[in-house]
RNA sequence: GGGGGUGUGGCGAAGUUGGUUAUCGCGCCGGCCUGUCAAGCCGGAGAUCGCGGGUUCGAUCCCCGUCACUCCCGCCA
């Protein structure tokens, strides 16, 4: 390097007239006109117009006829303010430019495989393979850059409202239940394997034990399950803990990070208490444990309005223990054609519903497959229940009510997108609060719905040996825009309780001590009340920047079958690896 | 594990109802050009149409299989 940078390529401005400076960057792109050339010049920071003027210095204008884009180079030279009517007001420093008086090149660049600046269109497969050129272009790289200030805020945050930030150990022990576990070899302890973190959730509760009241921690967390555009299988949450605490104070203390963010990222003040719903009511109206509020489309229950309907199909579903619910979409009998309704049965069969009836409120009554079967007034007391109005189209599925949640849910959000009730510069805050202990798992069985260490509302815990799935907890998730941004608890810390819980969800004596044997111990040694929550960090700058995938907010992501095409991991090794770790492959045919 | 989408020069696309030489834009190479800002003009190179098999006189196109990327369901305490 022949100079030292003294400037970054997003700062010139008329101010800086007259001054001799000096620029590296990336060359983004170049116009030779022959007699002058210009090069637009890039760095983190920006972009700057940079000539090449015989007259100035015919060494530099004579070199610069060879360069293409990203060559990496160094200019010396002098700021001039544009020539009147030159300015490019959609640059930062569009009303200047640099007359390069010297030139180095510090590094020339093969033809890159895709034009860096507009990679939106390009196959991800050579983006990914690519990766270090596709994070030169300003999206993914801004991208970045905005991740590291909100975890810096969110860092400050905690730091400053007396939180203590301790590394948990990514090396661990495989936990049951929950998702499938990535397992790394022992060598040292041939045949064992530790685990990598799904979470941090018994080293936090350990530390609440220990003492430190109030934990956080932007931790690296493992699943190893199916990718989807929000979901990666190593992914970052914001993990909390704190002591002395009940639900309230755990949610006024995220509650409160969020306002920071949003004035401090989106110049809002975001009201608090944010709203909140219960469990129950958001699986019913909005069919989701996550519901989507930037728009209504609720879920209206009709089962007692069907449970004797001449339609059989809706008496039937009710007969056999499942339900009729519906969702009037106002006023979109004008804009959805035949084949738009006739479009949702295919939908809803990817959640296992079987079809999805409608009715259309035309200027001359119902136009519907199915009112021919309704009686009287089935058909009077559905309409009023709807508050159906001419214009209107109503749209019902009649199944299991999980089937009926699930499929609406997905039908209301698609709704909601077709016929543009979403404003998509809106970010939505909820919880989501109240959620039931246990769940039922495909044989019936009783499965956490939050983790096995949530602990029961006090005022329900005379539930558990009488009436399990009637257990609500104190367990809480917040929501943005329709998505699972976090989710807590407060957990059980008396040794008794866990126990209980253990043997309920099936976890015998022995089991419950192998696994977990060191929290059922350390619960008996003063532990304190204590709960917390883990946000998905990936989730939210994904939210707040609005991009379609997850890849776009980590530096270096897997594919869908969570490969990584830039290091070509996962990788074979070789053969004395494996023996070291007394490991042995099969080949398992299907 | 299941369902959908995509795959054509380096990149993005068009196309072939199965038929000579596969089209366009960008990029790349050469030339011209002193005010552009994804500059303009002229010329050129560059493609076993993802891969394998089948049908056919003939396949980039039809059929079967397979691979990669992607979206969804299952899965994600």
């Amino acid at each position: 390097m022949k100079f030292k940078r003294t400037h970054k390529c997003g700062e010139l401005t008329k101010k800086n007239a007259g001054e001799t400076v000096v620029l590296s960057g990336w060359v983004e792109n170049y116009r030779d006109h022959g007699g002058v050339e210009f090069i637009d010049l890039n760095d983190r920071w920006g972009l700057t117009q940079v000539v090449f003027d015989p007259e100035v210095s015919g060494a530099a204008h004579k070199d610069a006829q060879h360069l293409r884009s990203q060559d990496v180079i160094s200019i010396k030279g002098e700021v001039r303010p544009r020539p009147e009517g030159m300015a490019n007001l959609n640059l930062a420093t569009g009303e200047i430019e640099v007359y390069v008086t010297e030139l180095e090149i510090l590094n020339k660049s093969k033809t890159p495989p895709f034009d860096v600046n507009h990679a939106e269109n390009v196959n991800q497969e050579t983006r990914l393979t690519y990766r270090y050129l596709d994070l030169r272009n300003n999206d993914l790289r801004n991208n970045m850059i905005f991740r590291s200030k909100v975890s810096h805020v969110i860092r400050n945050y905690f730091v400053d409202n007396a939180f203590v930030e301790v590394e948990t150990p990514v090396l661990t022990k495989a936990t049951p239940e929950g998702a499938r576990d990535y397992l790394v070899p022992s060598r040292v302890n041939a045949g064992k394997f530790y685990a990598l973190p799904q979470s941090p959730q018994l080293f936090k509760q350990a530390l609440m034990i220990s003492g430190f009241d109030r934990y956080f921690q932007i931790a690296k967390c493992f699943r190893d399950e199916d990718l989807r555009a929000d979901r990666q299988p190593e992914f970052t949450q914001v993990d909390v803990e704190m002591s002395f605490v009940d639900q309230e104070d755990v949610i006024d203390t995220i509650e409160k990070l969020f306002a920071v963010l949003m004035k401090e990222f989106f110049e809002k003040n975001l009201e608090l208490p944010l709203p909140r719903m219960t469990y129950d009511q958001a699986m019913l109206e909005y069919g989701s444990d996550a519901p989507d509020l930037r728009f209504g489309l609720k879920i209206v229950e009709l089962s007692d309005v069907f449970k004797d309907s001449g339609f059989g199909v809706f008496a039937n579903a009710v007969k056999n223990g499942g339900c009729v619910r519906a969702i009037n979409l106002k006023g979109a009998a004008q804009l959805l054609s035949r084949k738009d309704l006739d479009d949702m049965t295919p939908f809803a069969k990817n959640y296992r519903a079987k079809g999805v009836a409608w009715i259309k409120m035309g200027e001359n009554g119902p136009q519907s497959p199915i009112v021919k079967f309704f009686k009287e007034d089935e058909a009077k007391a559905l309409y009023e229940k709807m508050n159906a109005e001419t214009g209107d189209v109503l749209i019902f599925v009649a199944d299991s009510e999980s089937v009926v949640r699930q499929s609406l849910g997905a039908l209301r959000d698609y709704f909601g997108k077709k016929l543009n009730l979403i404003d998509e510069d809106e970010l939505n805050f909820s919880w989501v609060v109240d959620f039931p202990m246990f769940e039922k798992d495909q044989d019936g069985n009783p499965t956490p719905t939050h983790h096995p260490f949530t602990a029961p509302k006090p005022e329900d815990a005379h539930l558990l040996d009488t009436d399990l799935f009637a257990v609500k907890s104190n367990a809480y998730d917040i929501v943005l825009n329709g998505s699972e941004i976090g989710g807590g608890s407060i957990r059980i810390h008396d040794n008794a309780m866990q126990k209980k819980i253990f043997s309920i969800l099936g976890i015998g004596e022995e089991e419950a001590k192998e696994k977990f044997g060191f929290l059922l111990d350390a619960l008996q040694f003063g532990a304190p009340p204590h709960g917390g929550l883990a946000l998905g960090l990936d989730r939210i700058i994904m939210l707040f920047l609005k991009t379609e995938s997850i890849r776009d907010v980590i530096a270096f992501p897997k594919t869908q079958k969570a490969t990584c095409l830039m290091t070509d991991a996962p990788g074979s090794v070789d053969k004395e690896q494996l023996e070291e770790l007394s490991i042995d492959v099969i080949t398992v045919d299907d």
